[in-house]
Order: structure tokens, then C-alpha cells, then sequence
DNA sequence: GATTGATTTCAATATTTTCTGAAACATTCT
DNA sequence: AGAATGTTTCAGAAAATATTGAAATCAATC
């Protein structure tokens, strides 16, 4: 089980060690994807993609994954859609051929713009569309109105905070996410006047 | 369909609109949770909370969301294992009684914490398990496995600091989230190094 | 220490989500 | 136009998840 030290490793061996390694990351790749609403299987065929970072074809992916072609097939347009993947191809070859953004923070920018676009903005149509169920426009308002208007806007504030922060640092053209990420992580404990404790 | 307008109200009307935006509120919430890999109902059950702010009890919960006791027990057990909702008591009365955190920051300052605990955190681990297959100390090591700690690598950095950044401000003592995303929002495009095009 | 009331657990069931595989559809080549 | 190759779709099958409800457990009261 202990790995040959690096001067004795023949070719096969480092082959075997590299696939092994690579199942391992797409299989924590794939938990991870589940736990946050994203098919197993489409976020361990975008793990393979990222992971070996060469482009591949549908029976590659079908093959190595051990999936149907059907499944192939959808998981790839929905990495597309996302933004994660692309087409490619090979000259001489009929496939299409598809192959990861390598940078992880582009990546990780297309995901968030995405998951804001589909569940976020939908809330907030749906708080909008609430509010105006609810006239808080006179005082004659009954208190229990006045009090469910005070805690949907606070939700309504919070995440409209988020939406414009994904177009800010998600969005195609965005700054850098990674650099605010960055700044956020240096900035001193206790920074801002929110604090609590 | 129109309200009526408020002076006109009586207040078995404003209880219906009240009761109605609440469920709205409710299903909305739900959907917004489950895709985000929460269980509907569990979702259900803390917007229930919150939007009406009371304490209620069990038995208040199944009726008004129709469902069993059993997921109720299940659905608040985890909702207080996520620091989400408390457990409170009515004097003179046996049963006990949830209320939501009424405060959206240190909710999703709570929500925010425990999934980087639960997902990111266990993925961190594995990275580290997949590195200690692939030594990469020698240049003897084949080309795929250095690309492959290359990526590895790129991924780790990446979540290690949401990892850290979970604890700066989503911690039970963090900084405010709240003020920290103000501060990003106000930021200006372009900030930092890392902006492309 | 038995009764009453509340809560939790969990095997069985229901629901939702995901996956398959083969047919329909495209595209390119001869 | 027809053959060959590749891709998408989608109804049904399989797997994963969530839910119920009744029995077991726990806790307060008499």
C-alpha cells in the first residue's frame, strides 16, 4: 500500500498511482456536488474533466465513470450550461470533445453566478411578488402585518446584497474573486462596525 | 384577488392575507432549500419559525404544515443541531417550544459555518489523504502526477481559504458578515489584481 | 411506582431524483 | 440519396431520500 519512493517508481506504477488518485478526487468532488444540490454524477464527470485536464469524448467519460451514454449526454449540456466546461474538438475526429475550465476561481465564479441566477433571484421575484400581497402603506395595518413585512425585508435586503455581489465579483467581466477573498481574509478580526459577540 | 385596500380592512381579512403571505413565504423557502441540498420540509419548518417569530410547539407545526410527528421531531432536531432555532418553555405548559433566530445575518452566519464544518471541511481532508499518495518530492516523478498536484493543489488553496474565512466571520464570535459584505459591495469594480479582461 | 403526556426512534412506505438504453434525430461522407 | 457515425431525448427502471405512524422511551405528576 506504501508507495514505491519516487527514484524506484516504474511507468506502471506511477499510472496506477495517478488513476487512483484521480478516482479519489472525483469521488470527493461528486460527495461534495451532492451535499450542495448538484447531481453525484454531473459533478463527478466535471471532476474528471478538471482533474485530468485534457479534453475527452463521450465514450472516454462513459467509460471511466462507468455511465450510461444517455447520462453522458446530460451532464455534459448541463456543464455546459453551466459555464464550466467546453466543447472542443479534434481534427480528423468527428466527437466532440469536451474539457474543463482549468482556473478554479473562474470556475468557482461561473458556479456562483449560475446558483444566483436559478435560486436566488427567483426568491426575490417571490418576496416581491409577497410584498405586494401585503400594503404596509397605512398605520390602520393590523401589527402582525407590519411585523411579517419588517422580517421580509430584512430577508429581502440580505439576499438582494448577494445578488449584486455575484454580478460584482461572479460576473463574466467581474473583478477578481479571488483577490477579494483574499482582502476578506487579511482584513483584521472585528473589522466593521457589525460586530458581535 | 385585489386586496382591499387597508382602511377598508377588517381584520379576518388581514388575518387571511397574513396567513397567505406566510405560506408563500414558507414555499418559497423550501424550494430555495432544497436546492441548495436541504430537505424541503426541514426548510419549511424554520421559515415557519421565522416568519411568524412565535414560539410554537409541535403539535402547531404538524397542523399548520401537515405533517407527521415523527418529521417534525426530525426536521427541529436537525434545525437546532444547525444553531438555527432554539428549544424555549411556557410556564404551566409540558410541551416544548422552537423559535427561530430572528436575526437573517446571524442565521446565515449559522447556516454558513456549519456547511463549511460539514462539506467543505471533510473535502479539505480528503485532498489532503489523495496528497499523501502522490509524492511529489522528486523530479523523477512523471510528468501527470506534478500536473495532477499541480490541480490538487489549486483546489486545496481555494477552499482552505473559505475555510478560513467561514471561521473570521461566520464564526459563533466572527466579525459581522453583514458588514463585510456592505464593505464588498462598495468596493469598487475592479479592485484588486486579480480582474480580468 | 403507576399514570399521563410529550418526544424520539425506526421499519415500512411513499416520493423524488437519477440513470439507462434504445429509438429518434443530426451530420458528414460516398 | 443512402450509409456511417455521433448526439440527444425520454419513458420506464433503479436508486436515493424523505415521510409516516405506531411502539419505545423519557419525564413530570399524583
Amino acid at each position: 500500500m506504501a508507495p514505491p519512493s519516487p527514484e524506484t517508481m516504474t511507468h506502471a506504477e506511477a499510472a496506477q498511482l495517478l488513476r487512483e488518485a484521480q478516482d479519489r478526487f472525483i469521488a470527493s468532488w461528486g460527495r461534495m456536488g451532492s451535499a450542495w444540490g448538484i447531481s453525484r454524477t454531473m459533478a463527478e464527470v466535471h471532476a474528471l474533466l478538471y482533474v485530468t485536464g485534457e479534453p475527452m469524448n463521450t465514450d472516454e467519460i462513459m467509460d471511466r465513470l462507468a455511465i450510461s451514454r444517455g447520462n453522458v449526454s446530460m451532464s455534459v449540456r448541463a456543464l455546459l450550461d453551466w459555464g464550466v466546461i467546453q466543447k472542443t474538438h479534434k481534427r480528423g475526429d468527428r466527437k466532440d470533445y469536451f474539457q474543463a475550465e482549468q482556473d478554479v476561481w473562474t470556475m468557482l465564479r461561473a458556479i456562483a453566478r449560475e446558483r444566483i441566477k436559478r435560486e436566488v433571484d427567483p426568491l426575490l421575484q417571490s418576496l416581491d411578488e409577497i410584498r405586494e400581497l401585503t400594503p404596509d402603506t397605512a398605520r390602520a395595518t393590523p401589527e402582525d402585518l407590519a411585523a411579517l413585512n419588517t422580517r421580509l425585508d430584512a430577508v429581502q435586503e440580505c439576499f438582494e446584497l448577494m445578488s449584486v455581489l455575484s454580478q460584482k465579483f461572479a460576473g463574466p467581466t467581474g473583478a477578481g474573486l479571488k483577490s477579494a477573498a483574499k482582502l476578506l481574509a487579511k482584513m483584521p478580526t472585528g473589522a466593521g462596525k457589525g460586530e458581535r459577540r
